[in-house]
DNA sequence: ATCTATTTGTACGTATGTATT
DNA sequence: AAATACATACGTACAAATAGA
């Protein structure tokens, strides 16, 4: 069975470069197109929704932004189908939280929930290769910060952490969700001043929580991996929570 | 302080429209426009950039495709600021996952570490009027489903129960997510035939959390709310998961 | 390295549509 | 009802990029 569509009441209010991209759209799924094939090139479309040149373009622009495609010039030029990257998505959905004034507790309330998840889930999953990948990514915030430029930069590598352990998740929904949070989290370090003064302490029991978490993870032991992770974001929420109800504005796209 | 804006190290492999909608992004940004806020008119942007009317046009495109604009015609129209609306950030979002072949175990996997933490929250926060709403939308599933038509009709009605339930949340992200998950699931729903033939034991035992739940909400009971929340996702869990693995795809636009 | 063919990208002038006053 | 102010759409001409001969 063709995957599914869903258009909401195919309002007639629609631009025509709008109806345009959602007809092709329509016919892409129809022809059961995917990621790498062609789309008909500017005048075969032309001809085809009998529309102007400049029509088709912007409907073309409309795909693009949204992710869904991809044009190059030249001979074998045209459009394809372009599967819509994680960074495109988060970008996308970052800009609808731009206007919603997200709390750092807000985000730290899922994290809390989701990242022991994924923790659990990993266990045993993870291949020696990746699992060295990220052994060596801690190494880049091995010494401890002396400096609050070098507390900014290790809390960012932190992050940085839980992205790519996002990345291992099978459950593409989870990893997507974490990254995303991640992300959110790293832009707040980065655009305000939202990390604390160098806290040895923290720094060392979050540094030991990510060493049993990757043991934990290679032996394959779910309930440690767990608990391990909730430690984690027990210890990195009360380090945050120094600036409570701090807001967040992002607005980014690709 | 201005809103922060990221930009993965401007690339200028970047079409002219591409360019022109991020530069009139950071306009947006450096000005402090927000939400209703007018754009400069067409032609104003046409000198500005000293680009011809279609490169701007496409631009446009670009930006309301990403529900950051609105266009209007007529005198006193133009292009004005837009809150990116929930519905295209899952529109958008949707997107993304249309690549992903999620399964029914990967939702599931997110709704039950989240909805209840949602009814947690929600408890002694909901007003008067949201909880009778809630009550009467609970009607439409009153009575026992007979054919496979109701028991579709049912199952859609109860997921928009949670959709209702996540617009009462107070963190919009959590809102968000459970908000997405509930319409994937919709959807699935509706384009395949991903609902079990009547149950009357599980209608019966999910209306009765439904109810629990309204109750412990209202009296702003944490714990029981929580409770109820998670059996009710390992009933739905349990209802969904005769059909293993089955996979979704979806590909939407407002 | 150069030319050539193909296909998208940009420019501009004009005409039409639409909503406000 | 008419005038106005704006976006929308069209058609054409030419520029730029890329692949291949």
């Amino acid at each position: 069975m063709p995957p599914a569509i869903t258009r909401s009441t195919r309002e007639t209010r629609l631009s025509r470069p709008q109806r345009v991209a959602e007809e092709i759209k329509d016919w892409v799924v129809e022809q059961g197109l995917s990621a790498g094939d062609r789309l008909p090139g500017e005048a075969a479309l032309m001809s085809r929704f009998g529309m102007a040149k400049g029509t088709i373009r912007e409907a073309m622009r409309i795909l693009e932004a949204q992710g869904l495609i991809r044009t190059r010039t030249g001979p074998g030029g045209g459009s394809f189908v372009h599967e819509v990257s994680s960074k495109r998505a988060k970008a996308l959905l970052g800009n609808y939280f731009y206007f919603k004034n997200l709390t750092i507790a807000d985000i730290y309330q899922l994290r809390r929930a989701l990242e022991p998840e994924l923790a659990a889930t990993l266990a045993g999953k993870v291949d020696a290769k990746a699992l060295r990948a990220l052994a060596g990514h801690m190494e880049s915030y091995a010494a401890p910060p002396e400096t609050l430029e070098e507390e900014r930069l290790h809390h960012i590598a932190s992050l940085k952490f839980h992205s790519l352990l996002a990345e291992q998740a099978s459950n593409p929904l989870l990893g997507f969700v974490i990254d995303f949070m991640a992300e959110l989290l790293s832009d707040i370090t980065v655009y305000r001043r939202l990390y604390a003064p160098p806290n040895l302490e923290l720094w060392s029991a979050g540094r030991d929580h990510q060493h049993r978490l990757l043991a934990a993870i290679r032996d394959g032991d779910t309930d440690a991996a767990r608990a391990v992770m909730a430690d984690h974001m027990e210890v990195a929420l009360s380090h945050m929570q120094g600036q409570e109800a701090e807001r967040m504005r992002r607005f980014i796209s690709e």
